[in-house]
RNA sequence: GGGCGAUUAGCUCAGUUGGUUAGAGCGCCACGUUGACAUCGUGGAGGUCACUAGUUCGAGUCUAGUAUCGCCCACCA
């Protein structure tokens, strides 16, 4: 039996008093480090790691609320729970942060050099990796610390070289000349993904081309211009009629005076424009393709900065803006140009810089992904691995059946370098050892390692078992490989999941997960995205500074659905700031209640219900909703429904537990019935000890302080037992009676108001119970109490009262309600609300009565919706009358 | 060009197997310092659940279409 409070519990909430302790208590006690236990199934999250290049936002915070709930969910059920944190390099976007912050001191990276770019890099990352880690603690994540990863620490980096490795070996892994995204600012490949359109409004050129040899030309359409320097030929349909002469004769190029050969290809739509294609099959996807079949040369116009080469003859050196105007002009000038209209088409920018990226022949690194995407969609498909919300599945299934070869080179500095080295000898080795002493060919060590680096994504493809240590095999990889949940952003749905579902599957036999559950987009009041450009960003740090980060979690959790996007409000967070307050005074008040007298315990502590025999109504009517929301609770949680779970432990707390509950028991306290108030404390110390463990995983900070001022069992709410739900317990006739009587406190409340009685004053009242006599007597102190009635006449008849002295009546089922509030309103005032009320009960009838009069209701709705309509029409007709009599009373 | 989502109170949003009186927070109005709580309490006002048609005994919830907004995907020059 032990009571441990720790101090008096303090006056006022103060979030930021109790937050930090908390946490660095949890973690010196080891709570948060999961342990290998044989035999028991662990729940598993992979955290996504967050960017080191900069401050935590609100998606961060989203998706710690959400991890962390389901983690402190699955530990208080006593599962082995890892939570595993770690953070990323972020490729692009990290070099990117570190250009931009030397360019403020007028360095680029070329002139620092590689080695001393990467120096600088390090350093900003491991300053902004501090900073993040400790922002992430504030928000309460009880995630393995020990278990962090950092993706270009030396185990995820030989994961990355081995499964380079691997996938090379099978022949997945090729290196080829392909038509690729290029970012002349970044001056690095970029993947289909990395790319972001936007419509435009621009133009389309209607050109023409010469035939060779005859006076007739050919026209086509370009929105490029400049890329006619790089055509190679002229395609059309092979069905085309109109051009069916053409082909296999050449084309001239203007300008360049190019022979191009007129060929027919499928690919062509012979409706669209002039049905004829100039064919550029170095700057243009399509074309690309149209090229390879038909043998054609890829002409290179552009130099990598996005400036034009040689190839561009007249135009070498001039930016590809400046040589379309040229182009343009020149070709208006000898005649080329038949016409230009407004058109509006889809330009790529670079993701992260927002250059126009052009699309280039390059010699670049791709995985083949037809291969890894089949069993990636057969996962999918039966349903191993689930979507939450379900209709991201059918998204990831266009996108993995749709899916082409991934680009993962990069020529960038900052990432994992390509395990890939080139000797004098001409070898070409691959390698999954940091670094390739000699050259297993010809022993030579004059080896030169590719100067490319992966594409960030690849080594977060590995991450879930990567961070485990993979590629040996670890008790820690056989523990807790496959993981459990994926929790992150659907805006990365592409980037990251589906990813690591392929690589789970091909290098560890299984997915990695068995749940995606996809939160949306933080926004702001308006609906933006948060950028820092639009100076709209909402951090979570000053947020959590004001109101906590208890208030911050809740708010998250509860503002809307699961992959929906959510604008925040900062008074939203207040408001749920103002609950932690209220649960903070209900403990208050709790605890002065135990204050008078001991309460009983389990042998572990915990306070435990009282005995049915002594239990009132209200005891009754408070045990069994805590026994439907814990029940419920589970349900929501199983089925990822955390909003609601929240939204519902807060109703029945706020509305449930305190305001009618709580102040319930006002009266037993005050009284002098010592057996009564022991059972009364018994539940109000019961009821709240469980509600807090049910709402421990939501607000873990201000739970555990008040709960460890509560009896209790352990060192740590965190490690408590998970409420077990037993629905024997609720008993439906208390609910239902004390719910009569909330509605009986309810109209008395009304009538008072209405008819301008001081709120403190108490009023006579006469009830008349109808089949409520046993509530009433049960309830009477309760109800007077609330409802401020009784001190004058409160009298129990056999029947109603003839000639009522009352003036207002107030019928509640079949039970009536007297209040003599004589003086205090006027006879019409009290004969328009009964009339108003009879109106409202007469279409009642009139409702339940045709429903009930159709044999198709009465025979085809299940019998409980049948006989609660009945019920109603039977009540609504006694209280019909009940009203109709007292209107009459009233007289005219 | 495809696909998806949203549309519910003045505002921000819940409402998962269709059940007949649609909820919350904030805001608004009135009253209130009763020993948990003014970061609060009590009472109240406020909604033809975007529109149309349909399925059904019954639709905010299912189906089809329309409108507006938003997002994703896409090699029509």
């Amino acid at each position: 039996m032990t009571t441990s409070t720790s101090g008096e519990l303090a006056k006022n909430y103060d979030p930021t008093t109790i937050e930090g302790p908390w946490y660095d208590r949890w973690y010196d006690n080891g709570y948060f480090t999961a342990k290998v236990e044989p035999g028991q199934k662990p729940f598993v999250v992979i955290m996504p790691p967050p960017n080191v290049t900069g401050e935590l936002h609100m998606g961060h915070a989203l998706f710690v609320a959400v991890e962390d709930i389901l983690a402190r969910w699955h530990r208080m059920h006593g599962t082995p729970t890892l939570w595993l944190p770690g953070a990323d390099h972020a490729g692009i976007a990290g070099q990117w942060v570190v250009e931009r912050e030397l360019a403020k001191k007028g360095l680029t990276r070329q002139e620092l050099g590689r080695e001393a770019f990467l120096d600088n890099v390090w350093e900003w990352m491991d300053r902004y990796r501090k900073r993040i880690l400790s922002q992430l603690r504030t928000l309460g994540a009880s995630s393995d610390w020990s278990r962090f990863h950092f993706t270009m620490d030396p185990g995820p980096s030989r994961a990355v070289r081995t499964a380079f490795k691997r996938l090379y070996d099978k022949g997945l892994i090729y290196r080829g000349e392909r038509l690729i995204n290029w970012c002349p600012r970044c001056m690095t490949a970029l993947s289909d993904l990395e790319v972001d359109h936007e419509e435009v409004v621009g133009s389309i050129w209607t050109l023409r081309y010469p035939i060779t040899g005859s006076d007739e030309y050919i026209e086509v359409a370009t929105t490029r211009p400049e890329t006619m320097l790089g055509d190679s030929a002229v395609a059309v349909h092979p069905d085309d009629e109109r051009y069916r002469h053409l082909v296999g004769r050449f084309a001239t190029l203007p300008i360049l005076g190019r022979q191009l050969p007129i060929v027919a290809d499928d690919a062509v739509d012979p409706t669209f424009g002039t049905g004829a294609v100039k064919v550029t099959p170095a700057h243009d996807p399509n074309d690309f393709d149209i090229g390879q079949r038909h043998n054609l040369a890829a002409i290179n116009v552009m130099n990598l900065d996005g400036t034009m080469n040689d190839a561009a003859g007249p135009f070498a050196g001039q930016t590809t803006q400046d040589a379309r105007t040229n182009v343009v002009a020149r070709l208006g000038e000898e005649g080329f140009l038949v016409e230009v209209k407004e058109h509006t088409h889809a330009v790529g920018r670079c993701q992260r810089c927002g250059t126009i990226v052009e699309p280039m022949i390059s010699k670049q690194w791709f995985i083949e992904m037809q291969p890894l995407a089949e069993p990636a969609i057969e996962v999918a498909k039966d349903g191993t691995v689930r979507f939450v919300p379900e209709r991201f599945k059918g998204t990831y299934l266009h996108w993995m059946e749709n899916i082409h070869d991934w680009c993962i080179s990069r020529q960038l500095w900052w990432g994992h370098r390509i395990p890939v080295w080139y000797c004098d000898c001409g070898e070409v080795v691959v390698t999954d050892e940091e670094k390739l002493e000699r050259c297993p060919h010809c022993g030579g060590s004059n080896l030169t390692q590719d100067p490319d680096v992966l594409d960030t994504w690849f080594s977060s493809g590995l991450w879930t078992f990567s961070t485990l240590g993979w590629p040996d095999d670890t008790e820690d990889l056989h523990y807790f490989y496959p993981g459990s949940v994926m929790e992150t952003g659907y805006d990365i749905l592409f980037f990251w999941v589906a990813r690591m579902i392929f690589f789970g599957i091909e290098f560890m036999g299984e997915a990695p997960f068995h749940t995606v559950y996809l939160h949306g987009t933080v926004r702001d009041e308006l609906g933006q995205r948060m950028s820092k450009t639009k100076g709209n960003v909402i951090d979570p740090t000053v947020i959590t500074q004001e109101f906590g980060s208890d208030a911050l979690r809740f708010t998250l959790i509860t503002a809307g659905a699961p992959g929906a996007d959510m604008k925040l409000s900062e008074q939203r967070v207040e408001s749920n700031r103002n609950f932690g307050t209220k649960i903070w005074n209900a403990t208050r008040f709790v605890l002065r209640a135990l204050d008078s007298g001991s309460i009983a315990q389990a042998e572990d502590g915990t306070p435990v219900a009282p005995d049915a025999d002594a239990m009132t109504l209200s005891d009754l009517w408070i045990l069994s909703k805590l026994e439907r929301l814990t029940s419920d609770i589970e349900e929501l949680f199983a089925n990822y429904q955390l909003g609601e779970a929240g939204r519902r432990i807060y109703e029945f707390l706020w509305s449930e537990y305190c305001d009618w509950y709580i102040e319930s028991t006002k009266v037993v306290l005050n009284g002098d019935d010592e057996a009564a108030k022991a059972t009364t404390r018994q539940t109000l110390a019961y009821v709240l000890e469980r509600s807090l463990r049910l709402l421990h995983p939501f607000m873990p900070f201000l739970t555990e302080e008040l709960w460890q001022h509560m009896p209790h069992a352990g060192e740590s709410i965190m490690i408590a037992d998970w409420p077990v739900p037993d629905e024997s317990r609720i008993d439906e006739r208390a609910v239902a009676e004390y719910e009569f009587m909330i509605e009986a406190v309810r109209a008395v409340r009304n009538a008072r108001a209405e008819s301008g009685v001081e709120a403190g004053a108490w009023i006579s009242a006469m009830v008349y119970p109808g089949s409520h006599a046993e509530t009433f007597a049960s309830l009477e102190p309760v109800f007077s109490f609330l409802a401020r009635v009784g001190k004058g006449r409160f009298e129990y008849r056999e029947a109603q009262l003839e000639a009522p002295q009352a003036v207002v009546t107030l019928v509640i089922d079949d039970a009536i309600i007297y209040l003599p509030l004589a003086g205090m309103v006027d006879i019409d005032a009290e004969r328009e609300r009964l009339t108003k009320e009879i109106e409202q009960v007469e279409e009642e009838i009139a409702r339940t009565g045709q429903l009930l009069s159709n044999e198709n209701f009465t025979n085809r709705a299940p019998a409980d919706v049948v006989n609660r309509q009945r019920e109603r029409l039977s009540s609504a007709q006694e209280r019909l009358a009940l009203l109709q009599a007292r209107l009459g009373e009233l007289g005219a």
